[in-house]
RNA sequence: GCCGGAGUGGCGGAACGGUAUACGCGGCGGUCUCAAACACCGCUGGCCGAAAGGUCUUGUGGGUUCGAAUCCCACCUCCGGUACCA
C-alpha cells in the first residue's frame, strides 16, 4: 500500500535537523551526523580496525554470525534491525577483550533472481551482482564492522564448486540418494514453489494454467539419519521455542509397525500383507477399520472392481489439496470404502479398508489401522461413517459399557485393557509391550520408531542454483562427477523463454557429456540444489572464502567454530536452523570438522513488518528504505531507534514515530560532551543545583547514578535488552543534564560520568560517540585513540551505596502508604515503624491483623486483615 | 488444522510473583523569539472529588496466592513456520 508509505514520509519531513540546545548553538558546533559518520567509516576502514587476525592467539576468539541477507535489490530497514544490534554485540564484545569475527557475505542463488530475470529480461547473475553492490554500499553506511575480506558470495563457482563436492561426498556414502515424488507442476512454468500457487483452484501465479501434481525423480538427503542426534540439544544455549518447535519438526514417535493380511475377496484371505504403524499397540483390539493413504501402493490392487471408479476419483481428487488442508482437524472427514477387507492379527476379524486423505503417503507406513475408540480423527471417521466404536482401554475403575461420546485418549499409567481378549484386566502400559512380543513370535510385527521429519528434498527444477554434479549415462545410470572435474559451471547464458521451467534443459552445450565411468556419451543432470544446501555451511567457508584445496581450513575451524553467537530470524527456527544442524554432523562424519553442533548460542530477533502490519516486500510497496532515514537522522540515531522501538525479539509493524527523540538524546549527549558549562536560557533554574542539595551530594549522586547506570546497562547489553539500555542511558543524560552549568559541571565526578556515557553508548551509535571522544582528548592536549578499543568501564560498587530507601506498605495487598527507613533497618524495627504510622492504623481502623508479611530483605510490607 | 510466539495508557513500550504504566512519542500549558521553527521547563491512564483522597484498569472468563501483567486452565485476536520464498 504506497499510500501507507507515503503518509509517514511527510510526518518524517516536518522533523527538522537536530540541533544543539539554547545559547550552545553559539558556543559550539551543532550535532551534524551526515559530516561525522562517512568521515569515521573511512578512518575505521584505513585502520583495518575490524580486520580480524584469525590467527592472533593473544586475546580469546569470539564468532559472531548473522544471516546473511538475500541480494533482493536494496537493504530495507529490517536488515538494519537484525545488523546493527549484532554490530553493537561485536563492539562489545571488543571492548571485553575478545578477538571478535563477524563476517557478511550474500546468500546468492535464488528464485527472486530468476523471476526478475523472466520479468525483465535481465540474467540472473547480472540482476545480482548489481543487488550485492547496491547493499554493500548500504551496508557500509551502517558503521557496522563487517570482515568484508572474508565475503562470501554463494553463486560464485569458488564457492558453489564445494557444495558440488560434498554432494558427490554424500552420494559416495549413500548419504545423498534418488527418489520419485510428486512436485505442484505447471504446463508453462514447470515447478512451482507453494506460495506461487494460488487460490483453491490451484493455478499458476504466472501463467493462471491450472496447477498438477507431477511424479518427478529427484535428488535427497539422508536428514532422517541424524533424526535422533538432531534431537539432542546438549550444550547448546538455544531459545526454548525454537527447540521445542525444532522438536516437534522431527516428531519423533515410538510405536510397533503391525502386518494385516489383506482380503481382497470375500471369504477369502491371504493377499498381501499391509503394514501400519501404530504407536498404540495396546489398542490393536480396538481397530475396527483401516485406512489407507491415497498414495499408497496397495489402493490400486485391492480395490474391488465395483468400487474402482469411485476410488479412483477420491484418489484424483486428493493429489490436488495440499497437506495443510488434508491435515486439519476441523474438516470434514472423507473417504471411501475399496471393497477389500484386511484381517487383525491379534483376533483374525475382518475390518473394512478406507482410502482417506487424512492419511499421508510419507508418514510412517502410509497406512493405519484406525482404533475410534481411542483417536480423535479415527472416532471422527467412524462417526461420519457409522463404524464400531469398541473400548479397549479405560481407567481402572472405568465402565467397560459405557458408551464413549469422544476418543479417550488420556494413556495414563493406571489404565486396564477391556474388550482385549486374553490381555483383559492387564495393565495397559504392559499389555503395550505384551501384544507386541506376541506379534513379533509369529512374525507379524515389531516395535518400531518413526519421524514425522522427512529427507530433505534438494532438487530444484531451475537454472539459478548450483547444478548438481551428476551424469546420468544409459549404462551406468547416475553418475557424479568425479572430484577432479568439479565445478559443474552453470552457463551464464541461456536461452529464457520467458516463462519459469528450467533452460538447462535446453542447454545442449551443458547437457553434453561422457560418462565418467564407461566413457560413452551421456547427459548432465539439469537439477539445481535447493539454496538452503548454501546456508548449511557458509559460516566454515568466511574462515578461508579463497581456499581453493578443499571447502574449510581445518586449522582456522578448530580455532574458530562452533560460532559463539548466531544472530537472525526465527522464521528459520526448522529449516535453515535445522539444515545446518545436520550439515554440521554430516561434515563431522565426512572428517570436515571436529564439531557436532554449528551455533553454541543461538538469537532470533522479531521481523520488522511493514506500516501495513504485513511482511515487507516490494509488491506490497510497504517497504521502508534506510537510505532517506539515514540522510535525515544519520546512521547512529537510525541503530539507536531500532534498538530502542522495543524488545529485540519482538519485531512488530514499521513506525518512524519516535525517532526525533533519539535524535534529539543523541544531540542532548553532544551538548553535554562539548558545553558542560553552557546554560539554558529558557530555564530560569538552568545552572542551579536542585533546591537543597549541596555541592558534596550533587557529586556523589552524579557518580551514583552513572556507576547504577553501568551496572544496569552491563547486564542489558549482556542479554541483548536493547530498549532499556537505551532507555537507562537516556535517564543518565537526563540527570546530567539537571546539573550542566551548575558548579559542578566539569568536575571530575562530571568527566567520569560523561566518558562513562559516551562508553557506553559506543557499541549501538558508534559515530558520534568516536567524534565526542576524538574532541575530547583533543580539549585534553592528547592524542586520538579510537573508543572502539577501549575497554569498557568497571562497577564502583561504593558508589552505589544509598543511606536511606523506600518502602511500600500494602493493606490486604493494596498500596496504602510509602515510607523511607535507613537503609541498614532491621525487619522488626521496620515492623515497629510501620504500626505506629498514622495512615496504616487509619486503614486498620478497628479491624484484627491476621498476618503482617515483610517481603525478602524488606523491601516490602502487606498487613493482612482478618475476615 | 498443527507447531511456536505475542496481546499493558492516544502510540512504541517498562515492570526477580511484591509501588502497573520506567524511557520515548504524541497532546496540553509555559519560557526563549519581532514572529516562527529549533531548544528548554512543567503537566499528562479512566472515573468520582474543590482538594485531601478514593476507586477502577494489563485481550476475555475462571483458578492458585497474603499479594498475579507475571503462575495454572479455557477461550478470542494477531504474527511466524508448515518441507520448492529466503
Amino acid at each position: 500500500m504506497p499510500h501507507q508509505a507515503a503518509d509517514w514520509a511527510a510526518e518524517v519531513h516536518e522533523v527538522h535537523t537536530v540541533t544543539t540546545t539554547g545559547e550552545a548553538r553559539d558556543r559550539i558546533e551543532r550535532y551534524n551526523p551526515t559530516a561525522i559518520e562517512p568521515k569515521w567509516q573511512e578512518r575505521w576502514a584505513d585502520l583495518r580496525l575490524y580486520d580480524t587476525d584469525l590467527y592472533d592467539d593473544s586475546r580469546p576468539p569470539f564468532y559472531l554470525l548473522t544471516m546473511y541477507p538475500y541480494p533482493s535489490g536494496a537493504l530495507h530497514i529490517g536488515h538494519w534491525y537484525i545488523t546493527t544490534p549484532t554490530d553493537a554485540i561485536a563492539r562489545y564484545r571488543r571492548m571485553h577483550g575478545d578477538n571478535v569475527f563477524l563476517p557478511i557475505g550474500f546468500d546468492a542463488f535464488g528464485l527472486p533472481a530468476e523471476n526478475a530475470a523472466i520479468k525483465n529480461k535481465i540474467n540472473p547473475r547480472a540482476w545480482t551482482s548489481a543487488n550485492m553492490e547496491n547493499m554493500r554500499r548500504q551496508l557500509r553506511t551502517m558503521g557496522s564492522t563487517f570482515a568484508w575480506r572474508h565475503e562470501v558470495v554463494t553463486c560464485d563457482p569458488a564457492y558453489y564448486r564445494w557444495n558440488q563436492w560434498m554432494f558427490v561426498k554424500f552420494l559416495e556414502k549413500g548419504l545423498a540418494y534418488r527418489s520419485v515424488s510428486p512436485v505442484d507442476w505447471c504446463p508453462n512454468d514447470g515447478t512451482l514453489a507453494r506460495e506461487q500457487v494460488e487460490g483453491v483452484e490451484r493455478r499458476c501465479w504466472r501463467c493462471g494454467a491450472q496447477v498438477e501434481k507431477r511424479e518427478l525423480a529427484q535428488w535427497y538427503l539422508r536428514i532422517t539419519d541424524y533424526a535422533d542426534e538432531l534431537l539432542d540439544f546438549t550444550g547448546l544455549d538455544w531459545p526454548e521455542p525454537i527447540r521445542s518447535m525444532q522438536t516437534n519438526w522431527i516428531g519423533r514417535s515410538s510405536g510397533a509397525e503391525v502386518d494385516f493380511e489383506s482380503a481382497p475377496m470375500l471369504h477369502h484371505a491371504g493377499g498381501e500383507p499391509i503394514r501400519v504403524f501404530t504407536t498404540r499397540p495396546d489398542t490393536l483390539f480396538g481397530a475396527t477399520f483401516m485406512v489407507l493413504a491415497p498414495e499408497h501402493a496397495l489402493v490400486s490392487p485391492l480395490t474391488a472392481p465395483d468400487r474402482r471408479a469411485e476410488v479412483e476419483a477420491y484418489v484424483a481428487a486428493a493429489a490436488n489439496k495440499t497437506e495443510i488442508n488434508r491435515l486439519s482437524t476441523d474438516r470434514e472427514k472423507t473417504g471411501v470404502p475399496i471393497g477389500a477387507d484386511a484381517i487383525n492379527p491379534v483376533n483374525g476379524e475382518r475390518i473394512p479398508i478406507f482410502v482417506a486423505d487424512y492419511v499421508l503417503g510419507g508418514y510412517g507406513t502410509g497406512a493405519i489401522m484406525a482404533v475410534p475408540a481411542h483417536d480423535e480423527r479415527d472416532f471422527a471417521f467412524a462417526k461420519a461413517f457409522d463404524l464400531p466404536i469398541i473400548k479397549v482401554v479405560m481407567p481402572r475403575d472405568g465402565d467397560p459399557d459405557e458408551e464413549l461420546t469422544q476418543a479417550f485418549t488420556a494413556h495414563t499409567i493406571d489404565e486396564v485393557m477391556v474388550n482385549s481378549g486374553s490381555f483383559t484386566g492387564r495393565p495397559a502400559a504392559q499389555a503395550w509391550h505384551e501384544i507386541v512380543s506376541s506379534l513379533g513370535d509369529q512374525g507379524k510385527g515389531e516395535q518400531a520408531v518413526t519421524f514425522r521429519l522427512r529427507d530433505w528434498l534438494i532438487s530444484r527444477q531451475r537454472y539459478w542454483g548450483t547444478p548438481i554434479p551428476v551424469i546420468h549415462c544409459t549404462d551406468c545410470g547416475p553418475v557424479g562427477v568425479p572430484e577432479a572435474d568439479l565445478p559443474v559451471l552453470l552457463p551464464d547464458e541461456v536461452d529464457y523463454r520467458g516463462s519459469g521451467d528450467n533452460p538447462l534443459t535446453r542447454d545442449e552445450a551443458f547437457l553434453a557429456c561422457s560418462c565418467p565411468q564407461c566413457g560413452k556419451p551421456a547427459r548432465r543432470e539439469t537439477d539445481t540444489m535447493d539454496t538452503f544446501i548454501d546456508s548449511s555451511w557458509y559460516w566454515f567457508r568466511y574462515l578461508s572464502p579463497h581456499k581453493n584445496d578443499g571447502p574449510v581450513d581445518s586449522d582456522l575451524v578448530r580455532r574458530w567454530t562452533p560460532v559463539n553467537q548466531y544472530t537472525g530470524g526465527a522464521e528459520h527456527a526448522v529449516m535453515h536452523l535445522l539444515y545446518s544442524r545436520f550439515f554440521t554432523k554430516a561434515m563431522r562424519d565426512l572428517g570436515l570438522v571436529h564439531e557436532n553442533e554449528p551455533f553454541t548460542k543461538l538469537f532470533n530477533q522479531g521481523q520488522i513488518l511493514g506500516a501495513d502490519g504485513e511482511r515487507m516486500s516490494k509488491s506490497r510497496g510497504n517497504v521502508q528504505d534506510p537510505d532517506e532515514l539515514v540522510s535525515r537522522y544519520g546512521a547512529d540515531a537510525v541503530r539507536l531507534f531500532l534498538m530502542f522501538m522495543g524488545p529485540w525479539d519482538q519485531g512488530g509493524p514499521w513506525s518512524p514515530t519516535g525517532i526525533g527523540g533519539v535524535a534529539k538524546f543523541l544531540g542532548r549527549v553532544w551538548t553535554l560532551a562539548l558545553d558542560p558549562h553552557g546554560r539554558e536560557p529558557a530555564d530560569p533554574l538552568s545552572g542551579q543545583l536542585p533546591a537543597g542539595e549541596t555541592d558534596a551530594l550533587a557529586r556523589d549522586r552524579i557518580r551514583a547514578a552513572a556507576h547504577r547506570t553501568l551496572r544496569d546497562v552491563s547486564v542489558d547489553y549482556e542479554g541483548f535488552r536493547w530498549n532499556t539500555m537505551v532507555a537507562k542511558l537516556m535517564e543518565l543524560s537526563n540527570t546530567l543534564a539537571r546539573y550542566r552549568g551548575s558548579e559542578v559541571a566539569g568536575l571530575p565526578e562530571w568527566d567520569e560520568a560523561i566518558r562513562m556515557l559516551l562508553l557506553m553508548l559506543a557499541p549501538a551509535a558508534p559515530h558520534i560517540t568516536e567524534e565526542l571522544w576524538s574532541r575530547l582528548a583533543e580539549a585534553r592536549g592528547e592524542s586520538w585513540t579510537s573508543i572502539h578499543t577501549e575497554e569498557w568501564p568497571r562497577v564502583d560498587e561504593t558508589a552505589i551505596v544509598e543511606a536511606t530507601r523506600e518502602v511500600p506498605i500494602q493493606i490486604n495487598g493494596k498500596l496504602r502508604d510509602k515510607i523511607t527507613v535507613p537503609a541498614g533497618i532491621t525487619d522488626i524495627e521496620l515492623e515497629q515503624i510501620v504500626r505506629s504510622r498514622d495512615k496504616v492504623v487509619a486503614a486498620i481502623g478497628g479491624a484484627e491483623i491476621a498476618k503482617l508479611i515483610v517481603v525478602s530483605g524488606g523491601k516490602l510490607v502487606n498487613i493482612v486483615l482478618r475476615g
